[in-house]
DNA sequence: CCAATTTAGTTCCAAATGGAACTTGACGCT
DNA sequence: AGCGTCAAGTTCCATTTGGAACTAAATTGG
């Protein structure tokens, strides 16, 4: 495969104004680049990422895994630091360290969980709480900003395209490999 | 917007099993989580990532942001290291001691733009190319490991999609901000 | 039911990172 | 042409990062 699936040739000139302001390399990696969906993720998630910590380290004084540990918690009361590991791929110790900070800061509470003593439990605390409730709209804003360049439908379809790929994760290879050997 | 588009009702009971294997936290990230766009993308991106990245370490000895110029040069012969700060959103001088690395390993080869003298043109080396033409296929057979939870028409909704997306993006707000100014 | 292994979270420290200031060249404006 | 502003790339340095080793609790299994 040489090409993305979907070839420059496609572009509507209605979208050539916009597409002049994408840098060439840009154009080249979205076009004539056979790892296509890994640049689409990639500069996708950073056109949402950037602006957002950004906003929640000038407002707030949080760094990108304190804000990512904030977020898990006021997603999901009562999760312990392994939980927020495992969903969002970022290494142990950063982690413990910004549920330290948080911690400090009285924006998370925790316990020690009955069933392993070993682990804690986290909750927002009022003013952790307060934080997240201030962001989410932010946050939503800027989604729907990005996706209104789809129709209802089509943000449906992406949501459901790309639910069956976060389902089918634990299948994939964590390593790249030469070869893989038969299951 | 409580839930994410798709809900967790709709999961057909034939996956159900595969979802076992995600943690509780991904599954509310999921399913219970009004910035879906965000939580879908970093995931997916983060898994295509991290295997290429550790790859690319322990093979090669490059990290990261040298990878990222490597395979940019590699897709497009001549670029600057601007256009690839424009690509990628790694700051600048990352960049600038990536490229100098791999100047030094004589992986990249530079000259200087005619057209403007503080600009630098990159090309590859031979050895440098060799990287690239061995990594190239283990990132494609990682990526059609990831889509093959999809169908092939499937697959290239999804390219479309993205596509439009990133077409889009110029036009993305670059700020979170709590109200806009008319145009 | 006691060793051996695994797991949750923490600490240590060398290395990577990225904001800010800097250098040099390009561009705009009168 | 000449001055002020902007852009490409580099350097400096304080901060963040993450691998590896560690502690303590849980699980396995003999």
């Amino acid at each position: 495969m040489r090409h993305a699936p979907t070839a420059l040739s496609r572009v509507s000139p209605e979208r050539e104004q916009a597409l002049r302001e994408l840098d060439p390399l840009t154009i080249t990696k979205l076009w004539d680049n056979p790892c296509w969906l890994s640049f689409r993720l990639n500069f996708v998630a950073f056109r949402f990422n950037d602006p957002v910590y950004r906003w929640i380290e000038t407002r707030y004084g949080l760094v990108r895994p304190e804000f990512v540990a904030l977020y898990a918690v006021g997603l999901r009361d009562g999760v312990a630091a392994k939980n927020i590991v495992a969903s969002s791929g970022l290494p142990k110790n950063t982690l413990s360290r910004s549920i330290q900070k948080l911690l400090q800061r009285r924006l998370l509470r925790r316990e020690t969980d009955h069933d392993d003593l070993r682990s804690f439990v986290l909750y927002l605390t009022a003013p952790g709480r307060a934080i997240f409730e201030e962001t989410m709209p932010l946050m939503i804003q800027q989604q729907t900003a990005m996706l209104s360049a789809l129709s209802d439908t089509e943000q449906r379809q992406l949501c459901e395209l790309m639910d069956k790929l976060v389902i089918a994760s634990p299948t994939w290879p964590t390593d790249l490999e030469k070869e893989g050997t038969a299951p």
